[in-house]
DNA sequence: TGTAGTGTGTAGTATATAGTACACACTAAA
DNA sequence: TTTAGTGTGTACTATATACTACACACTACA
């Protein structure tokens, strides 16, 4: 789906309960000007930075991660790990590529548990 | 290390077993211009876009997501990789982000030993 | 029936990104 | 000693990114 169908469909949703999620005021709390979300909302200007999405995010209590995926973009701090061990991850990721994602799951949850 | 000076060092290095690895000749098979090249391998010009430096990765012979990663880069193919499973791939890397490359490595094979 | 709040159209801006184009001085080889 | 090739300084440029600012028409409700 497309980022700015999601954040006007996720708005509207809390909007319903709450009439602060109006897309002025939103925009306010978010720090940017209301013609800009508008524009946002409807696809006529691209996604925003990083920034403003991850205040989307806390804003519309969604994961940021995921919004940044939907506005085609990767969050700096996953480029970051990538980039301190880049053939150890680069390969990594295309190895997982096709893996379903309980075999992921599982990999990560390996790790976690610390039998390294 | 810094991307520029790591550029040049592979190239001049390439050079004194192979005239053609001169910085106006690399510049040439890679497509840009030797004033833009110079500038790149003195650090005084951000590195070049992902397209350039996969050329130049070509060119020197060099891994393309190493270079990427001294450029401050992560592959868009790795970033695409990400964001169709943005939670699941976003979660997995914090959880590597401290893990040592050994244990990596050994996910890596048993997932492409295929045991899902 | 005013007025407070709503979303949107239009125009413009600042900064970053990713380079090109040309001239110059120097070096090495014929 | 010319000439082919070397790296570099300077000046520009095109496109993308990430917005702001203001005016406008519409709606809701006091």
């Amino acid at each position: 789906m497309a980022f700015g169908g999601y954040i006007r469909e996720v708005r509207e949703r809390r909007r319903r309960k709450d009439r602060t999620f109006s897309l002025r005021q939103v925009a306010g709390r978010v720090g940017i000007e209301p013609a800009y979300l508008s524009k946002i909302e409807r696809g006529q200007t691209p996604p925003p930075s990083e920034r403003t999405i991850r205040r989307l995010a806390v804003e519309l209590d969604e994961d940021a991660d995921v919004l940044l995926a939907m506005a085609g973009k990767v969050s700096k701090d996953l480029q970051e790990i990538v980039m301190l061990r880049p053939k150890l991850f680069a390969d990594l990721l295309r190895q997982l590529r096709e893996a379903p994602d309980h075999a992921v799951l599982r990999v990560a949850r390996e790790i976690r548990d610390g039998d390294w």
